[in-house]
DNA sequence: GCCAACGTTGGC
DNA sequence: GCCAACGTTGGC
């Protein structure tokens, strides 16, 4: 099982929308990297949800991949912002996957706590300028994620 | 294929 | 609102 880190302003779509709706697909990924990522993404993989932009920038919570390889709708939907005219029905660009929501952590793991814990290396989010909104996230990494989160904000 | 201009992300 | 750090676009 793989770890993901997936980014999304809270004031478009929060883990209390993803809590509200059990399952969502994660739609308006741009960037080929960040698609690259997904795309490898299997069934039952892990993805930290993560608010950037936000009062309280961190990792909010968990879900999980629950579906592979989804054509992203709104490629082909000329009124969204993320259409890609050169995106056909026959040859879609854009496959993303489909999450649930797994929990709402009792508190935001801050981006603050994230920068003191873990170097660059260990965890891309961390590492200045770094801007893909789809990452992964080591094993290891995850591990000690989910340690910090189970003690009281430090 | 190069690269300058432009656009976007996202922390601060 | 600023700006660093990219990624993308398009002229050549």
């Amino acid at each position: 099982m793989n770890y993901w880190l997936l980014k999304s302003e809270p004031e478009v779509y929060s883990i209390d929308h993803l809590a509200r709706d059990g399952e969502t697909i994660w739609d308006g990924i741009r960037n080929y990297q960040a698609r690259n990522y997904l795309n490898s993404a299997q069934v039952g993989d892990h993805c930290f949800f993560y608010h950037s932009s936000a009062a309280t920038i961190g990792v909010a919570g968990l879900c999980t991949v629950v579906t592979t390889l989804v054509v992203d709708p709104t490629q082909f939907d000329a009124t969204s912002e993320y259409y890609d005219p050169k995106s056909t029905l026959d040859n879609p660009r854009w496959h993303t996957v489909r999450v649930q929501f797994v929990e709402k952590f009792a508190r935001v793991l801050t981006l603050e706590e994230l920068q003191a814990t873990f170097t660059p290396d260990e965890l891309m989010v961390v590492r200045k300028g770094y801007r893909l909104s789809v990452m992964p996230v080591g094993a290891d990494v995850a591990g000690r994620m989910l340690a910090l989160v189970a003690r009281p904000a430090p």
